[in-house]
DNA sequence: CTGAAAGCGCTTACAG
DNA sequence: CTGAAAGCGCTTACAG
C-alpha cells in the first residue's frame, strides 16, 4: 500500500531538500529503478510511456546526441563509427521509436506541413488540386492544413493568421478576394507563398496560372472554323484577372475575323438570379450560333437555361465551356471543353513550393511565375453546323 | 566594424568562463542591451525576431507565469488582479503577440489538429465531408490534416502512423480495406477515432454511417409501387459491409413482394470493365423493367452502358441511383436518387469526436454508432409506367 | 569519436 | 496575489 505512495513527485521534493547539487544523479538512480523495478523493490507496475531518445540513449548507454545524430542520418558526417550506428538503428527498429515531431518542429522552426486555402474545398477544382499536391507533398514528408474560405474576407485573413500561428512552413492559395494586403505582408516575411488559378497584377509573387487568353482565343477560332459567325461570350461582371484574360482572348478573336462581338456580364448572386439573366439574354439574342460559357458553374446554369427554354445543343446553338466536367459527356450531345490540366498545375505549384522551402528564407529569390496551357477536349456540340 | 562581431555567441562563451553562476543574471543585462541598444553602445539594428511569451512578462516587469494564466483565461481562477489583467491583455494586443502553437503543443501533448483519412479527397462525396468537417472543426479551433489512401493498404497504414506521429488528437476516417487491425490497436491506445461511410461488425467503434438496408428497400418500394415488377439491382462484388446492407434491402423489398431478385455483382477493375459487364448484363435480362445502381460510379457506367446500347431512360427502363450527383439532374428525365444527407453525417462525426477530444482519454466511455436516414429524391426516371 | 548542456516557447505544480 | 523553475522531446554549437 504504501509503495503506491512513493510516486515521482514527492521523491522530487525530498531529494530537492537533501541535495540540491546532485538532484540531477540522484533522479537518474530513481529512473533506473522506475525501469528494472523488480530487481529494486517491489513497485506497481511502469506505467506505459512514449518512448523518447532519452529513453534509447539511456538502454545503449550513450548521450542523446550521439542518438539525434543518428536518426537524422548524420551518423557518417559526425564520424559515429559504424558499429553504434547500427546499434542504435537496431534498437530505433525494435522499440518502433519515433521522433516526436512537435518537438522537432518547435527545436528546429520547420513544421513540414503546407497550408491549403481555397474558396471551397468540395468544388471539384479545388478538391483534385488538392488531391495532387497532397500525394506530391506526402511523398516528400510533408503534409496539407486546408481550410475554406466561403468567399468571407474576415474569414479568410483569420484562416491566415492561424496557418502563420501554427507555422506552416509554405502557403498555397487560390488568392480570395480582398486578401492582396494580407499576402503582401506574408511574403514580406520571407514566407514561401505559390499562388493559383487566380493572379494579381499588383502582389509580385509565384503563382501558376493557365492561358487564359490563348484558351478562349483558340476556342474560339476552333467555334469560326467549323462556320459559325454570331458567337455569344457569357461570363460574370468582376475584376478578378482570370475572367478579365478569358474575355480578352474571346474579343481578340472575334476582332481579328471580324465578327461581332456579343457579350453577357452576369451580375452573379446565386444560380437562379443568373439562369434569369441567362434566359433574358438568349431571349434577346436569337441570332447566336454558338456560344462560350466563361467557366464551369456558368455552363451548369447555361445548360439549365437551355433546357428551360428548350434549346437543342449544337442543333440550336453550338456550345463550348470554359473548364471540363463530367455532365458535359452527359449532355446531348457531349459539350466541348477547355480542360485544365490539374496534374500539370499542382506539380508546378509543388515544384515551386519546395524550391522556395529549400532554400531557406534567404530573400532575393527569383520569382517563378508559370502560365499553363489548357486542352480543348472538341465534343459534339462544336462540330460543324 | 567591430561592433558587428559582438554577436551573442561570443558573449556568451565570455560570460560562461568568467562566472557561470552570475550566467543567468549577465545574460539578462546583455538583453537589456539588446533591446535598449542606443542607451549604451552603437549596435546593429535589432533583429526582428517573433516575439514570445517572455517579452510581455519582461516588459510588464513581472513573471511568465502571470501572462501564460491571464492568456489562457484564468486570471480569474488564478486571482490575478483586474488590473495587471487589463495590462497584460493590452499588451497582448499591442504587439499583437500570438502564442506559439507548437511549444503549446508540445507542453499540453494537444495539437487540435484532427487528421482526415479517405480513399481519394477528391471524390465529391468526400471533398463535401472535408469542408463540412472544416467549418465544424475551425469553427471551434481544430484544423484538419488531410490524406488520400488511394486504395492502397501500405500507403494507408503510413499515413496513419504519420498522423500519429504528428500528434493529432483525434481521427476521421472512411475505414479503408486491410486497416481494421491497425484502427484497432489506435483506437486501444484511446486515441479519439470516428469511422463513416464504412463499418467493420469486428471493429467496435464510434462511427457515423446511412441506414444503407433501408434505403435501398424504400426505393425498391417506391419502384414497385409505380408498377414495376422486374427491378434489377447492379452493384460490385465485396464484403464491404455498407454493400452488403444495400444488397440486403433489396433482397428484403423483393421478396416481401413476391418479385424475383435479379442481381449483377461487378468485379470491379475499372470503368472501362464495367461496362463491359453491364452490357453482357442488360443484353441478357431483356424483361428488366427498371433497375437500381448501388453507387455513383457504378451509376455512372450504367448511364454509359445504356448509351452505347440506346436504351431510353424511363421509357425502357426505370432508373435509380444510390448516391446523388449533378448529372443526374441532367439526364433525360431527370434520375431518381437516394441522397446521402452530407451536412447530418459531418456534424454527426464532429459531435461524437468532440465529446471524446473533451472527455479526456479515459477509456470506458461509451461508443455512439449513428445511423443516418436518407432521402428520396424523386425524378422522372422512376415515374409510373 | 562522443557527450554535457542550452534552448525552442510554452504550462503548471509548488512555494511563499 | 505572484514568481522561480522544471520539463515537454528534440537539435546543435562547443568541448574534449
Amino acid at each position: 500500500m504504501n509503495n503506491k505512495l512513493v510516486n515521482r513527485a514527492i521523491l522530487d521534493r525530498l531529494l530537492f531538500f537533501i541535495f540540491r547539487r546532485f538532484h540531477h544523479i540522484i533522479l537518474y538512480l530513481y529512473d533506473i529503478l522506475l525501469y528494472y523495478p523488480s530487481n529494486f523493490i517491489r513497485f506497481r507496475p511502469v506505467i506505459k510511456k512514449r518512448i523518447s531518445i532519452k529513453d534509447i540513449a539511456k538502454q545503449l548507454n550513450i548521450s542523446i546526441t550521439t542518438v539525434s545524430f543518428v536518426i537524422n542520418g548524420k551518423a557518417r558526417e559526425k564520424n559515429i563509427s559504424e558499429s553504434l550506428t547500427k546499434k542504435v538503428l537496431d534498437l530505433v527498429a525494435e522499440l518502433n521509436y519515433h521522433p516526436n515531431a512537435l518537438a522537432t518542429s518547435l527545436r528546429t522552426g520547420k513544421t513540414k506541413i503546407i497550408g491549403f486555402l481555397v474558396d471551397d474545398i468540395s468544388e471539384p477544382f479545388f478538391a483534385g488540386i488538392a488531391r495532387r499536391i497532397d500525394e506530391i507533398a506526402s511523398s516528400l514528408g510533408y503534409k496539407i492544413l486546408f481550410s475554406s474560405t466561403r468567399n468571407d474576407t474576415e474569414k479568410a485573413i483569420e484562416l491566415l493568421h492561424i496557418f502563420k500561428d501554427r507555422h506552416v512552413d509554405g502557403y498555397i492559395m487560390a488568392l480570395p478576394e480582398g486578401l492582396e494586403e494580407e499576402v503582401k505582408k506574408l511574403i514580406q516575411t520571407d514566407a514561401p507563398v505559390v499562388l493559383f488559378d487566380r493572379y494579381v497584377q499588383d502582389v509580385k509573387t509565384d503563382y501558376v496560372i493557365i492561358d487564359n487568353q490563348n484558351s478562349t482565343y483558340n476556342a474560339i477560332e476552333h467555334l469560326i472554323k467549323n462556320d459559325y459567325k454570331n458567337i455569344g461570350f457569357v461570363t460574370i461582371d468582376t475584376v478578378q484577372q482570370q475572367m478579365v484574360d478569358r474575355l480578352a482572348g474571346y474579343e481578340k478573336a472575334v476582332e481579328k475575323y471580324n465578327l461581332p462581338a456579343i457579350v453577357k456580364k452576369i451580375n452573379y448572386v446565386n444560380s437562379a438570379e443568373s439562369i434569369k439573366e441567362m434566359i433574358d439574354f438568349f431571349k434577346a439574342e436569337k441570332q447566336l450560333d454558338a456560344v462560350l460559357f466563361a467557366a464551369n458553374y456558368i455552363c451548369l446554369d447555361g445548360l439549365r437555361t437551355f433546357r428551360k427554354l428548350g434549346i437543342q445543343i449544337h442543333q440550336d446553338i453550338a456550345v463550348v465551356s470554359f473548364d471540363d466536367f463530367e455532365i458535359l459527356e452527359f449532355c446531348e450531345p457531349p459539350v466541348t471543353a477547355i480542360a485544365q490540366p490539374l496534374e500539370a498545375i499542382a506539380e508546378n505549384i509543388m515544384k515551386i513550393l519546395l524550391k522556395k522551402l529549400k532554400k531557406g528564407s534567404k530573400s532575393a529569390e527569383k520569382i517563378t511565375q508559370v502560365s499553363l496551357p489548357t486542352i480543348l477536349n472538341v465534343r459534339g456540340s462544336s462540330a460543324k453546323k
